[in-house]
RNA sequence: CGCGGGGUAGAGCAGUUCGGUAGCUCGUCGGGCUCAUAACCCGGAGGUCAAGGGUUCAAAUCCCUUCCCCGCAACCA
């Protein structure tokens, strides 16, 4: 009997194309799954989509088309992308499709047969524009967070699910379960923030909107997403389905792997589910980090969304593989820049590994004719060298039994260093000079060559296409078992055969250029469309209604209990008065000390946050960031803009 | 005092559990080599370890205080 392994992404909210942090998660489940194939194990990987929900109903109507007919066409780009990301999922499951569905409602059934869900009301803030309920701590300033709206208190009936009953024994589960919850930061988070504070039942039901599971006894009421979505482990397994042979094998799941800010609801909401259910708990949820653009994280709104289709298509998909996999840290976030994208790109995959198999495929060539094999005179060198690829596997595999991907890699390019270092310190170019030092040389070469079979071997999992490149360079494509990496010394005879190089180094600066252009291009036209919507025209004495001043920052802290506000003291001539700006994104306190700005002097106070506001100061944002006005010369305080 | 993470070389990070010569990658400067994709190898420069105080023979590490940044707060991977 061989060993399961059931792993599972996120199923993701098809409200727009994907983008670079979703290919994250996912690459980084396929490279785990491909690894854990390799070594043996009968392997599950599910991937999905979760289509129901408010917001696609939302985003449907405004496209002007149906939420099938509109989610149908972003899951086909979205299974275009892994398969151009080389993912290799077991399966992919979409909420919508039968199989899900009606189990779910199966689900849903039991629980509520079984007393754990059940049926109340539920009380909240209606916000009529946006057809959605709040509660009262998720409003800002009392009104809707949405769209600032006003809000009005109202019932809806509704179903619950007991979360309160099964608390104390999930608390205990966690505690008794160190690996439950990765890293253990996230467990502490969970604990402290929302489990030992007590849990509120949860509300399970919606009726504001249509597009989602109908409750089948009771089909006012769809179910909530989340219950939908994180059904979608076990449903595609076939549970309480015809054909469950696949829940026997595969479940408990060995490990869901998700974003950091969905750990909540898998460490929470689906163990108490899953208790509910009388089912096994999954081994372990993985809270990974993300990747932190440039200037903050990627939103739709700051419009610094990147596109996971385009980077493959000029740089290929190992190169966003491996720095996907390598530049985010074990458990916390990683930075990702155009930049940083294409160094890693040159300096690792071109300079380091390329080159190492161009270079020694090229003497092997040149010196031997194509041909390697074992055997030869051993050099002062090979102790060291045969030391670190003997070890490499155990390394790797360490690394990867904790998850730590990149520093799998990263040991892994150890091996890649010290081969070229190797090649250094033999010269096999003097070598090859020299008839006499024949078997030498051929003993370096075979050392090389061995060598990059198993850096190759043990890369399969992570560069697929380039590890197959890479066996087909050097002409072992039949000798790729893990257990042939386990230690140096598999490989007996074999001929090699040059190829293109492997990852052609990139012109960075050129580039880079030509990224920022394309960007360009792409932002440019929506931002304008929108942004040229004029309003009606105004006379001088409307214009004259409004006082603009200079005013010098003379000092400035942000406002507690906010991400965006900044609470600024400014002098106006020889008035000081207090204004309160949501620039903090842009702006920190300190460098906005001393600055000369713009301000609407003659705006009614208001409170933000609580704080007292006497104006507003003048700025202007292209969606991405955000410039302070200012004159353009040096101008007293005070002075008014007209 | 909401919770959590963080501040170490120009950049990105490790080291903090358990105190003992401050390290890695990239960049930069110099040298070597010519098999290789201007690649590879060696060496150098570059740090008040956020700030202040305390404990100690000894503190990036332990304790206290302060400042700053980031994330989360129940539909963002």
């Amino acid at each position: 009997m061989s060993k399961k392994y059931y792993i599972t992404t996120p199923i993701y909210y098809p409200s727009d194309k994907l983008h670079i942090g979703h290919s994250y998660t996912t690459v980084a489940a396929d490279a785990l799954a491909r690894y854990k194939r390799q070594n043996g194990y009968d392997v599950m990987f599910l991937t999905g989509s979760d289509e129901h929900g408010q917001k696609i109903e939302r985003v449907a109507k405004e496209a002007g088309t149906t939420p099938k007919a509109y989610v149908d066409n972003i899951v086909d780009g979205i299974e275009k992308l892994w398969k151009l990301l080389n993912i290799s999922n077991d399966d992919f499951i979409r909420t919508t499709q039968e199989r899900h569905v009606k189990t779910v409602q199966k689900i849903f059934k039991q629980l509520y047969e079984q007393g754990d869900i059940y049926k109340s009301e539920y009380e909240g803030w209606y916000c009529t524009p946006c057809e959605s309920f709040w509660l009262e701590r998720q409003l800002k300033d009392g009104k809707c967070p949405d769209c600032g709206r006003e809000v009005e208190l109202t019932k809806e009936e509704s179903y619950f699910f007991k979360l309160s009953k099964y608390a104390d024994r999930l608390i205990q589960y966690i505690e008794e379960h160190d690996e439950f919850i990765q890293p253990a930061s996230r467990k502490n988070e969970m604990l402290n923030n929302f489990l030992l504070p007590g849990l509120e039942d949860l509300c399970v039901s919606r009726t504001s909107f249509k597009w989602g599971i109908p409750v089948d006894f009771d089909d006012k009421h769809v179910v909530y997403v989340w219950i939908d979505a994180l059904s979608n482990y076990i449903t595609a397994l076939g549970y309480l389905q015809e054909d469950d042979s696949k829940f026997k094998e595969f479940w408990p799941a060995d490990l869901h792997l998700v974003g950091k800010e969905i750990v909540r609801f898998h460490t929470i909401i689906w163990p108490i589910m899953l208790m509910a259910l009388k089912l096994p708990l999954p081994k372990q949820v993985f809270g990974h980090g993300w990747l932190i653009l440039e200037g903050g994280k990627m939103s739709k709104s700051k419009g610094n969304v990147v596109d996971p289709v385009k980077l493959v298509g000029r740089y290929g998909v190992d190169a966003i593989r491996y720095f996907l996999l390598r530049e985010v840290p074990f458990g916390s976030d990683g930075l990702f820049s155009n930049e940083s994208l294409l160094y890693r790109i040159n300096s690792d995959l071109a300079n380091d590994l390329g080159n190492l198999v161009s270079r020694t495929v090229a003497m092997v060539e040149k010196y031997q004719g194509g041909v390697v094999a074992k055997g030869g005179e051993r050099s002062e060198h090979d102790a060291e060298i045969e030391a670190v690829a003997n070890d490499l596997y155990k390394k790797v595999d360490m690394h990867m039994e904790e998850l730590r991907i990149p520093e799998a890699l990263e040991e892994i390019w150890v091996l890649v260093s010290k081969s070229n270092k190797y090649i250094d310190l033999t010269a096999p170019w003097i070598l090859g000079k020299d008839e006499s030092k024949k078997d030498e040389l051929s003993n370096v070469l075979y050392h090389l060559v061995e060598n990059i079979r198993i850096i190759a071997v043990l890369l399969a999992a992570f560069l697929p296409e380039t590890s197959a490149k890479i066996l087909e360079n050097i002409g072992v494509a039949d000798l790729t078992s893990i257990d042939s990496a386990k230690a140096f010394g598999s490989l007996e005879k074999t001929t090699v055969k040059k190829s293109d190089p492997l990852f052609p180094r990139i012109d960075v600066e050129k580039e880079l250029e030509s990224l920022a252009d394309e960007t360009a291009k792409t932002a440019d036209p929506e931002k304008n469309e929108k942004k040229t919507e004029s309003l009606p025209q105004i006379t001088y004495d409307d214009f004259a209604k409004c006082e603009f001043r200079l005013a010098k920052v003379l000092e400035c802290e942000a406002v507690p209990d906010s991400d965006k506000l900044l609470k600024l003291q400014i002098k106006i001539g020889d008035e000081t008065r207090q204004i309160v700006s949501g620039i903090r994104t842009w702006y920190s306190p300190k460098e906005m000390v001393g600055k000369t700005i713009v301000v609407v002097a003659n705006l009614k106070p208001a409170k933000i946050r609580g704080v007292e506001s006497n104006g507003m100061l003048l700025a202007v944002d292209n969606g991405k960031d955000l410039a302070l006005l200012a004159p353009d010369k040096d101008m007293a305080d005070g002075l008014q803009v007209k």
